[in-house]
DNA sequence: TGGCGGCTAAACAAGG
DNA sequence: ACCTTGTTTAGCCGCC
């Protein structure tokens, strides 16, 4: 079955005909005339304003460069990152110059490294899934604009062919209807692009300058005859290809002078530059001037911008290059927070190419299927090398994070220098064979917040990422969920697989561990009933198993308080429990699901309960442990669990596939259910 | 280095 | 015979 991925279509069109009825479905078809999808609905004032065909396109195409420019600015970030030194940035300037195209292809961050960045959970899973979103958008519309390219040829060819021949008028037809249909495709798609543009917005992660003016965004198709769109096409690719033809291409974009800090990616900023939009058209603040610059100036630096240091979430004021260097070395040295910056980064970078493999896979599939020569053969089956190599890797065979490398997750284990360049936390590291698991560092398990489990529900239940909870808290969550605050072991494992994409695999180990724990704490009691035995918890001995580590640690502490914005999940834990005092900081989360709600509040209840022993300095017999060994340590095991899963793709994000509303009856236990398989 | 918490794997038993 | 449920043991890892 050939299952439309665009406009979340469910229609199944099974040939190519019927998909491209299907298509202008979609697309000729104002979505917001047909179905009232939800993010038409959303849309903002703005969105509903008319538009004109040319100024939309400026749009698009500004709207691009932006999201170009974001990702680029991302990898180069992280490449900056990960080739830091303290020491030697001012000694030696030849190695703070951006990293070149190359180094910036996908094969940069290998799969482990984005299976353990993504263990590591530092950053939220919502700004990943948002930075995803565009991400996917893009390189859709970009393999679409190759596509389209090749289709305009040969609708070319042809056309000269039936000049001189007079015939094929049929063949001829049916070329057009593709180039159509794809036209749409990519037209629709570049709604999608402004959607995510506009859903940044609203989410605080785009900035658009109030001097701004309104920005076009009603959907293109919306109002356009097929010959305008036409154009418009011709005009985008044409604007496009004499963009990328200009000397430097966008890979060479100096994003620390077009963008703003995108630091944490919950303060991703894309602003629009506001002295390129002249007469209500928006241009994107183009950045060869910048690169060229950056070429000439030896004191570019990818984390230096507008007097300004671009480490995420920093924004320092940095009066010159000097000024900067000092600033860098002194604020961002090699520490903790550093380190875990740059992962964050990774991930956020790992993140991006692995959806971008994705989409490439489908492209692929679609082309495929309507018997399309591709512009990139070598995409096919396997969505990228990058991919197979989780996929084909025995040792990264686990979908899951769990599978990571080893890297610096602690102090302790340092930045590579310099000179190593970019083997920071790469694969070269990270193919340890065997059977090595590891834990991370508390440090970097703290900030994973029950706050952050309940924003991020949504991300849980959809992307393979290992739940940064034991299993014991699982289980306590899930028996107090129930309304009788009771459940048997098989809806425990229901709710495990309903609540996490990770559970939907490996059910034997899983459930095993699960069972485990059960009879392993004393604080789940089981207790006989009329039909069979249900759990229960028991909160004293669950108290009494809590977490008590920070306590006597008050530093740490107030170290939570100041943190920066990466470890906002630190202060998440803190925030957390001040939430318990009827500070509703991570209600808003749950608001309308009481089921998220439950799980914040009652995770945020087991947190609280070690900082009242951090306020009351109390402290008991039990064993000490750090509070977030609550929200507990993932391991890392590079050995597949189950041989399954070293077949077929896998996905450590299944945005795609995962359809939100996921239908929670769904039974997930006996069949660890392969979604890309599907 | 040893203790501890946590996870995984596995063996085993009982019951349906 | 098979599956589910429940218990227990062992080994490993990371942290302290």
């Amino acid at each position: 079955m050939f299952q439309c991925v665009f406009s979340s279509s469910v229609l199944q069109p099974h040939s190519t005909s019927c998909l491209f009825k299907h298509l202008f479905h979609h697309s000729a078809t104002p979505a917001s005339q047909k179905q009232p999808e939800p993010i038409y609905s959303k849309k903002t004032e703005i969105q509903r304003q008319t538009v004109r065909a040319p100024f939309a396109k400026l749009f698009i195409f500004s709207a691009l460069q932006v999201a170009r420019q974001l990702l680029l600015q991302q990898q180069q970030q992280q490449q900056v990152s990960g080739l830091k030194s303290p020491k030697r940035n001012d000694k030696q300037p030849a190695l703070q110059v951006p990293v070149s195209v190359a180094m910036m292809t996908p094969q940069v961050i290998t799969p482990q490294q984005m299976q353990q960045i993504l263990q590591q959970q530092v950053l939220s899973p919502q700004q990943l899934q948002v930075l995803l979103q565009q991400q996917q958008a893009l390189m859709l519309q970009q393999q679409l604009q190759e596509f389209y390219k090749k289709q305009q040829e040969q609708l070319q060819l042809q056309l000269l062919q039936q000049q001189h021949a007079g015939k094929q008028p049929k063949e001829q037809q049916q070329v057009a209807t593709q180039q159509l249909a794809f036209q749409q495709q990519l037209l629709q798609m570049q709604q999608l692009q402004q959607q995510h543009l506009l859903s940044l917005q609203r989410q605080g992660l785009l900035t658009i300058q109030p001097g701004q003016p309104a920005l076009p965004l009603q959907p293109l198709a919306q109002g356009m005859i097929p010959t305008e769109l036409q154009q418009l096409w011709k005009e985008v690719t044409s604007a496009h290809t004499a963009e990328e033809t200009t000397g430097n291409n966008h890979s060479s974009l100096d994003l620390t002078t077009t963008c703003v800090s995108s630091s944490a990616p919950s303060k991703t900023s894309l602003i629009m530059n506001p002295h390129a939009s002249t007469n209500g058209q928006l241009s994107v603040h183009t950045p060869k001037r910048e690169s060229l610059s950056h070429e000439e100036h030896p004191h570019s630096h990818p984390l230096y911008g507008h007097g300004v240091c671009k480490w995420p979430g920093c924004e320092a004021v940095c009066e010159d290059f000097q000024s900067f260097l000092k600033h860098l070395n002194s604020e961002h040295a090699l520490d903790d927070r550093s380190t875990a910056q740059c992962r964050v980064q990774m991930q956020v970078v790992q993140q991006l190419e692995l959806q971008l493999a994705k989409d490439k896979e489908r492209l692929q599939a679609m082309m495929t299927h309507l018997h399309v020569k591709s512009t990139e053969p070598k995409a096919a089956p396997q969505p990228l090398n990058l991919v197979s190599s989780v996929t084909l890797s025995k040792s990264a065979s686990e979908a899951s994070p769990q599978s990571l490398p080893h890297t610096p997750t602690t102090p302790t284990a340092p930045l590579t220098p310099v000179t190593q360049g970019p083997s920071v936390i790469t694969t070269t590291s990270m193919h340890t064979v065997g059977p090595i698991r590891r834990r991370y560092s508390d440090k970097y398990n703290v900030p994973i917040s029950s706050a952050d489990i309940a924003q991020n529900q949504e991300f849980y239940k959809n992307a393979e990422v290992r739940p940064p909870f034991t299993y014991a808290s699982l289980i306590r969550q899930a028996i107090l969920e129930s309304p009788e605050k009771q459940l048997t072991l098989n809806e425990i494992y229901n709710w495990f697989t309903r609540m996490f994409a990770y559970f939907r695999r490996n059910a034997a180990t899983w459930k095993n561990a699960v069972r485990h724990n059960l009879s392993l704490h004393k604080c789940f009691v089981r207790v006989e009933n009329v039909k069979g035995a249900v759990w229960t918890v028991d909160e004293v001995e669950f108290q009494k198993r809590r977490p008590q580590k920070i306590s006597g640690n008050p530093s740490l502490i107030k170290n939570m308080q100041s943190s920066h914005a990466y470890c906002t999940p630190l202060n998440a834990a803190l925030q957390a429990s001040m939430a318990e005092n009827s500070i509703p900081l991570y209600t808003t989360a749950s608001m309308g699901n009481p089921t998220l709600g439950n799980l914040a509040s009652a995770i945020r209840e087991e947190l609280n309960g070690a900082m009242e022993h951090t306020n009351s300095n109390e402290s008991d017999s039990s064993p000490g442990r750090s509070p977030m060994q609550a929200v507990h340590p993932v391991h890392v095991k590079e050995e597949p669990l189950d041989p399954e899963e070293a077949e077929g793709p896998l996905s450590l994000v299944t945005t795609a596939n995962h359809s939100p509303d996921f239908d929670h009856d769904r039974d997930y236990e006996d069949e660890p259910v392969n979604e890309d398989m599907e």
